[in-house]
DNA sequence: CGGTAGAGTGAGAGCGATTTTCACTCTCAC
DNA sequence: GTGAGAGTGAAAATCGCTCTCACTCTACCG
């Protein structure tokens, strides 16, 4: 938290917007620009995408890519966990669930590779729409 | 193997060009078009899409949405297993990994869902660009 | 105080992957 | 042979996202 001071305006902005997304909902670009819009509604989208690619560069938000899904989303940064995906319904959940860290090392030394960041992400029915669509 | 008799040609064209890459490799739709384009010059790039589109949801073909990467990539349909990017070059690797059975039914169960496929992905620098980018 | 270099900005054009549209062509059960 | 439905290719459309460019803002120098 220490150099948050040092952020544009606008990134601070789009930061917080993030931020204040309910614990486990995703948003994508475009909803957060509309929901920075209203704190600064000059706000540009080209200046929306540069903050979210800045700001997961530092590691301050996370940006998910899911398969299926017609744009990124991105989540306030906390502790690694897994995603699922909804064929059906396209919703998207946190599953508290992460790679034990002896696995990653083991594979990174085994391929002589350097790991930086896993996405794991599960794709299927929810409850709900498993119930409607049999 | 018993039904691919009934896909229509290019479906079938289209599944061969993949199936005949090179173990390991991946290649995007744009590649599997010029590819299939030697085989058949008048298929079109919709129906390469199409045809993917379907072939991935038949199961006999892969089709991968790897976080960075400017495309979807696809390969044969194998056994499952992780796959890593390289944030330098771009290489895509396959990794001989797959999250235990177990770990994905307690998931499944634990949060009441159907879980169909899995997606993992590591991302990082491979040995090559970590010696040449220190 | 100006004065200025460099980062940041917004609008709009541009881009690349994929999807849609549409009129045409096949296939095949009858 | 014929008609319905699936498949097809070209071109246009879509859609997220990135780039460009002229302008502005900020911080620091003198």
């Amino acid at each position: 938290m220490s150099s948050d001071q040092r952020l544009p305006a606008n990134y601070q902005i789009v930061l917080d917007v993030v931020n204040d997304t309910a614990h486990g909902s995703h948003v994508n670009a475009q909803e957060i620009y509309l929901r920075a819009r209203l704190r600064q509604p000059k706000i540009g989208f080209a200046t929306v995408h540069r903050s979210l690619a800045r700001l997961s560069d530092l590691g301050y938000v996370l940006k998910l890519d899911v398969p299926g899904a017609p744009s990124a989303i991105y989540e306030p940064a906390t502790s690694p966990h897994a995603h699922f995906r909804c064929t059906v319904c396209g919703a998207i959940a946190d599953l508290a669930f992460a790679l034990p860290e002896s696995t990653r090392v083991e594979i990174a030394t085994r391929h002589g590779l350097n790991i930086h960041t896993e996405a794991l992400t599960f794709s299927g029915t929810c409850e709900t729409c498993a119930r409607e669509t049999p």
